[in-house]
RNA sequence: GCCCCAUUCGUCUAGCGGCCCAGGACGCGGCCCUCUCAAGGCCGAAACAGGGGUUCGAGUCCCCUAUGGGGCACCA
């Protein structure tokens, strides 16, 4: 059997992370049985529908590198895979299942059956539509059609005995048909919904394999029963656990939750992690360590290498919050195995668009220590700071340059020396650089080790008591710009 | 209210009857390394929701309870 696997989402704006992590898992499972990973765009709710919305799943999908086999821009022989487009379709099947007698025509307005559930609820009945239309004669039928009345088409449940779902993760889900609603599957816009239409649109689409999300449990045993009507084999079905919020208490969604109990942002949309200068490959290691684990201990790991050991048995079937701390230590670790070209280029973008326009061989100077510091590529502007602030921005005293490891004038002296020594170095690189100041370090200080003089040296030069490795800011910042602000310091120390 | 799903350290997880007085990771604390911050190394605190069974033996199987989640739309 060909593995088919596709990926279905409604186009209401952008790609939610648990829907990135169901089209990861749909993809993966496609990859590693060489099959084809379908994408389909679930459309029938036109209500819902956002422009722009399809390119931005799209775009987002690729930005994982997530390829699919069959759907928008790339085709196939099952399409079109808009189900705008395939409405013909589904009317054809719907008028097969009234004719066939498994489904019946509802005159119920939306109102009345607004109104009729406010009712049942004020009652503390049964929810559901009360399948009055189930019961209408054919005369009855056929004189509210003479009328004109605008219908819905909708299924006719079995109400006797009880509907098993296989789950490959779950087992047996065994749920009393009684519980099944007569589920609206024309609108009376002519429209299929979500149930119709994935029936119909999995059959054709000969889809294998149905990965989704947890919440649709609940509606699987209709499903099962319309494959039945029609006469169709179902699909195995896995549902995948629930991506929970934060706090562990609902779906995850900014509605509920904005942010964490650290008081930081909840992410939500794939875009927003993107942006949060999260690398696609951490994601997706990301998202596979979520309800699926790689094995041998192993967190870090390519989606590559954990293609072959994916089984779908394996999943975890309990509901789960995003470990974002996790998602922070996975990133500064992909970022960590990044080449220092590759993170400079990587880095270049988020620097500007936060307004820095920084050199191209500052960059290489402190892409290896920016290497090993990073959570996110968001982070680089901070600990470049020292690039683009000059003295003004941060007051330097001399106060603050003093240290007792450096007594009488022995902080100006070794500062002189390094100036001297900086001015003249070759090559400017920070090995050269780490040799020379180092001694002048040593050669300064009362305890002999150069490390309270660098500390000295790194206030004077980037003045922050925090940045990259001295050697290398320095080289980051230039010969001449490095030595004006040796020059700065020295003088604010010789006026004292 | 009814139906369904789930329940191992704070969190993400390993565990599919004896290998578990429960392993890994993040986070947290300590130490080491160290020019700051990181990274890295070492150490530490930290869990089988509760109760009944089944079995020689249960985190692992069954039942009940509790808790959490999902659903009960002419939304997907």
């Amino acid at each position: 059997m060909t593995i088919r696997t596709r990926f279905a989402p409604s186009p209401t704006g952008y790609l939610h992370i648990g829907g990135a992590r169901t089209a990861l898992y749909n993809w993966m499972f496609a990859r590693e049985h060489g099959g084809q990973f379908i994408l389909r765009i679930e459309d029938t709710d036109q209500k819902r529908a956002v422009k722009g919305a399809v390119q931005a799943l799209m775009d987002a999908l690729r930005w994982m590198g997530l390829d699919w086999d069959e759907g928008p821009e790339v085709g196939g022989p099952h399409g079109p895979y808009i189900q705008s487009e395939r409405a013909a379709l589904y009317r054809r099947w719907a008028d097969r299942l009234l004719a066939d007698g498994h489904a019946y025509k509802c005159f119920c307005t939306a109102d009345e059956l607004k109104a009729r559930r406010a009712a049942q609820k004020a009652a503390r009945g049964d929810q559901g539509y009360d399948r009055r239309c189930r019961h209408l004669s054919p005369d009855e039928v056929a004189a509210r059609e003479r009328d004109g009345l605008p219908f819905a088409v909708r299924f006719k449940a079995p109400i006797e005995g009880v509907t098993v779902i296989p789950d490959v993760i779950r087992g047996d889900i065994t749920v009393p048909n009684a519980q099944i609603a007569d589920a609206v599957l024309l609108k009376s816009d002519g429209l299929p919904t979500y149930h119709l239409a994935n029936v119909v649109d999995d059959h054709f689409m000969e889809i294998s394999h149905i990965l989704r999300a947890d919440e649709w449990i609940s509606s699987a045993p209709l499903h099962i029963n319309l494959y039945a009507a029609f006469g169709w084999p179902h699909p195995v079905y896995a549902h995948l656990p629930l991506v929970l919020n934060p706090s562990g208490r609902g779906k995850l969604s900014k509605r509920t939750q904005a942010f964490d109990d650290g008081g930081r942002e909840v992410l939500i949309k794939v875009e927003e992690f993107r942006d949060a200068g999260y690398l696609p490959q951490a994601l997706n290691n990301f998202l596979a360590n979520v309800g699926w684990a790689f094995g041998d201990d192993r967190e870090k790991f390519p989606i590559e290498e954990a293609i072959p050991r994916f089984r779908l048995e394996d999943i975890n079937p309990a509901p789960t919050r995003l470990p974002y701390d996790k998602l922070d230590w996975l990133n500064g670790q992909w970022i960590q195995d990044m080449e220092p070209l590759e993170l400079a280029r990587a880095v270049k973008p988020f620097l500007e668009r936060q307004g820095h326009e920084v050199g191209a061989e500052a960059l290489l100077a402190v892409a290896p220590s920016l290497r090993v510091r990073l959570k996110r590529l968001t982070d680089a502007a901070g600990f470049l700071k020292f690039l683009w602030e000059d003295g003004d921005a941060a007051p330097l005293t001399a106060g603050r340059l003093a240290n007792n490891k450096l007594p009488g004038d022995a902080v100006r002296r070794g500062l002189q020396a390094a100036r001297d020594y900086i001015a003249g170095a070759q090559p400017f690189d920070a090995e050269t650089l780490g040799a020379g100041l180092t001694a002048i370090g040593e050669a300064h200080t009362t305890n002999g080790k150069a490390g309270p003089f660098l500390g000295v040296l790194r206030l004077a030069v980037t003045r922050q008591d925090v940045s990259p490795p001295v050697f290398e800011s320095i080289v980051a910042l230039g010969r001449e710009r490095a030595l004006a602000r040796l020059d700065a310091a020295i003088a604010l120390l010789a006026g004292q």
